[in-house]
DNA sequence: TCACAAACGATCAATATCGATCATATTGCA
DNA sequence: TGCAATATGATCGATATTGATCGTTTGTGA
């Protein structure tokens, strides 16, 4: 066997466990102790993996962080104040007992906080979201079925899932990439799949986005604007967004400024 | 067993309860006193976990276990190390790449702590079970769809979910309440009917049940013995029991007991 | 307060892993 | 084919990890 090819087992093989023995190398690509050992030491060197005694693991730092910790500790922060402004009017519209949809995203997750006192049946498609409302709230939830996409949270399913066509709910929520006059905006095309299935099985589609996200834009189309019933956002929008919206027949909400505190962002455990 | 996964499944322990005791994490690894004491040590100054007399705990101090999350916690204790020696004979059957199904239940969900280094396509119904392996392991984990009955932390669906009926496994494990000559027995409708779902979708069915399972009786039958292909217990199975299993037609395994504790002698009948 | 048991830390022997060296096998090239 | 360069496998001393033992410390309950 070529040394290229062994290497490439023995990647492959770091990539998909935490920790690779000696040994197991040995058994995998049918060469010697002495030979793992310095496929080992060269990979090393050149930054591939790590080497530890007894065998080698994935170089990946984010082994731990990002994963265990908070659910999307990069974008949580980032406008975390203005983003709980939003969450807090989208859950101002729902009344207790009537069902709704919380599509996954980071500025829909803002929206657990407000419903831990709350009590209606909750679907999501998002494993934190649900995570934290089982812990931290009384309300029914419910979850789709299917794959855990660790990167996004969210559960994806190929296959058409009964249990998502069979919850009717008042209202569903949900985030975008961006929004502009074509309609909502999505980057992923799996996304816009589920996006889709949920999206029939509310009355009303209510859009959370900050300000920023109509100018941005992307390559795929979720939805018209015509669908969307409202937009909740910041005071960042300007006066030629929220006509176009208006002429849409789209309501929108403007989120008061995440009043004057200036690191309300803490309270959160 | 290598350093590094020690530590993965001291760390993935003390996730699970607030505390955890050397003996737990011996029982848990399989090796000495003296090195789980050392592993505490390092990863106490890695700052990894908090070292306590006893054993060790979390290091986030405002950790929120009281709460609804906590997986079974009266359950837990009871028989915990004959459960987990059960758990790490059953994950001992499984090979990496092979696809499993995980029935939620307190003994089952013992199989996480033996699933951290470990890389398979893992279904389950039971939301602890998922979150743990989502957070600390690198298993591929799909969730069936629907409500969250709390009480078990099994996700229940009253309808026909598709992501189950396409996933195809090698193994089936579960728990039951209850192992006769009859077959195998549970307490609650629901439940029956979730199970037999799962378990068309299994080549062989593997039932973890501590013996004083098979001095239980209940009133409903999941499946009869023959559907069966192994049974682990710990060895307090009797002759007489091991019998009906060997007739039926089931392999027995019968998990080592959880280490050499003075106890033993009082238990000698 | 005292006695007892559990937990701890240090030490040492046994074991496993590592690194270096050398012999052998394979490959590339003239 | 012959030769050199490189890769591989085996061996062995060096080093690190592990498990058992023992004396000491800490916590508990009478």
């Amino acid at each position: 066997m070529h040394e290229k090819e062994r290497h490439r087992i023995i990647l492959s093989a770091v990539q998909e466990k935490p920790v690779v023995t000696v040994q197991e190398m040995v058994d995998l690509t049918d060469s010697s102790e002495a030979t793992i050992r310095r496929d080992i030491a060269a990979l090393h060197v050149q930054k591939r993996l790590r080497r530890v005694r007894g065998g080698a693991e994935a170089i990946s730092p984010p082994q731990f962080i990002g994963l265990a910790g908070r659910p999307f500790s990069v974008n949580e922060t980032l406008n975390a104040a203005q983003k709980r402004a939003i969450a807090r009017e989208a859950v101002n519209l729902c009344k207790d007992g009537e069902p709704i949809i919380i599509n996954g995203g980071t500025t829909t997750f803002q929206m657990v906080h407000f419903l831990t006192g709350r009590r209606m049946p909750i679907f999501t498609n998002s494993f934190p979201i649900a995570e934290h409302l089982l812990k931290h709230s009384k309300n029914t939830v419910m979850l789709s079925g299917g794959t855990i996409y660790r990167e996004q949270n969210i559960i994806l399913s190929p296959f058409d899932n009964d249990v998502t066509r069979n919850f009717y709910a008042r209202r569903m929520f949900m985030g975008a990439q961006g929004l502009g006059p074509l309609g909502l905006m999505e980057g992923d095309p799996l996304l816009i799949q589920a996006e889709q299935k949920l999206i029939d099985q509310a009355d009303e589609l209510v859009v959370l986005v900050d300000s920023s996200k109509f100018r941005m834009r992307s390559s795929l189309i979720l939805c018209g604007l015509s669908r969307i019933a409202t937009v909740i956002t910041d005071d960042g929008i300007e006066d030629r967004e929220a006509k176009m919206l208006e002429t849409a027949g789209v309501a929108l909400i403007v989120a008061r400024k995440p009043s004057s505190d200036k690191e309300e962002s803490s309270l959160q455990a």
